[in-house]
DNA sequence: AAATTATACAACCGCCGCATT
DNA sequence: CAATGCGGCGGTTGTATAATT
């Protein structure tokens, strides 16, 4: 598949080209793709050339492709064939059990999302996700089905998509702040405290949900694990909040703060036993 | 054994959001 | 503010290999 010399090399790469790549990306660090083709196949001394003929370098580059001493090959080709193949923290090999399950339990919460999904899975690449769901989940979902005629009339998923929604909501669709007394009210509290959910605000008065410990992976995934009922409960809440109950809680114009929300057992009321205004607004999860 | 079909997965393409110019 | 370039993503295609006829 060789093109012109003005063209770019596409298609299976050779191991000559596997080569410059990782030399490359060994030497320069991942990232900057548009530099790979022009970095690959020189030595250091090319690259300690004043900025000018850098530039000249990457000019002629561009014409010539480096026709047969470099790499020949675009930015996004580089970059893929590092991310899916070379990069050596990949895991190759079958999908254990395990790692099915997560991928179809992800894959139910967030659709194809591959990335996100293989974000969950070291050593796993979102093109490995992908294909692994396309030639081995979906076909026994489509083989399922017994209409004769798929082209007319698409099966139907046996499994249902729930997209992740966000949760950043003004303050007058709030319901969880409520006065001096520190309290919010139960139902908001349970679904809040029940999913480890924490409530931020900054000097805007917008508010958002945030996870409580970003670097916990269990809290992450319980959080995720919120279902589509409990989200709508939640968003239900909100559509009845009464914004007056907002008035007598004043938040510091100058610092950004954060409450966590548990629920108390006793009173049935979920106790703002957190405050505290560090200037450091949580983690928003989603915007 | 040869031809055909199915499968797996590497790679490409077009689009998008974001940052920079 | 518009144009441009870049990194990244998901859908799709291309192709080598395996399985079947």
């Amino acid at each position: 598949m060789e093109g012109s010399s003005l063209s770019v090399r596409k298609g299976a790469w050779t191991e000559k080209e596997d080569t410059l790549l990782k030399e490359c990306i060994e030497k320069y660090g991942e990232g900057k793709w548009h530099k790979v083709p022009s970095r690959a196949g020189k030595n250091n001394s090319d690259f300690k050339k004043n900025k000018q003929m850098r530039k000249v370098d990457l000019i002629l580059n561009k014409m010539m492709r480096l026709k047969s001493a470099g790499l020949n090959r675009c930015r996004k080709s580089c970059r893929l064939r590092w991310t899916n193949y070379l990069n050596p923290n990949i895991k190759r090999g079958a999908f254990a059990a395990d790692e099915v399950d997560l991928i179809i339990r992800l894959h139910n919460l967030l659709g194809n999302r591959w990335s996100l999904i293989a974000g969950r899975l070291p050593g796993r690449t979102a093109n490995d996700v992908k294909n692994y769901f396309n030639t081995h989940l979906v076909k026994k979902k489509v083989a399922s089905s017994s209409d004769p005629n798929p082209h007319l009339n698409p099966p139907t998923p046996s499994f249902r998509v729930i997209k992740p929604r966000p949760l950043i909501l003004s303050k007058n669709s709030f319901p969880v702040i409520l006065g001096e007394d520190k309290k919010i009210n139960t139902t908001t509290a349970t679904t809040l405290a029940s999913n480890n959910i924490s409530v931020s605000a900054n000097s805007d008065n917008n508010i958002s949900y945030c996870f409580p410990d970003e670097n916990n992976e269990v809290m992450w995934w319980d959080n995720l694990m919120m279902n589509e009922k409990e989200v709508d409960y939640l968003q239900d809440s909100m559509n009845n909040f009464n914004p007056s109950v907002l008035e007598d809680w004043h938040i510091n114009e100058e610092l950004e703060c954060s409450t966590t929300c548990n629920l108390d057992e006793e009173d049935n009321y979920g106790n703002l036993d957190e405050l505290y205004l560090d200037g450091e607004l949580w983690n928003v999860f989603n915007q």
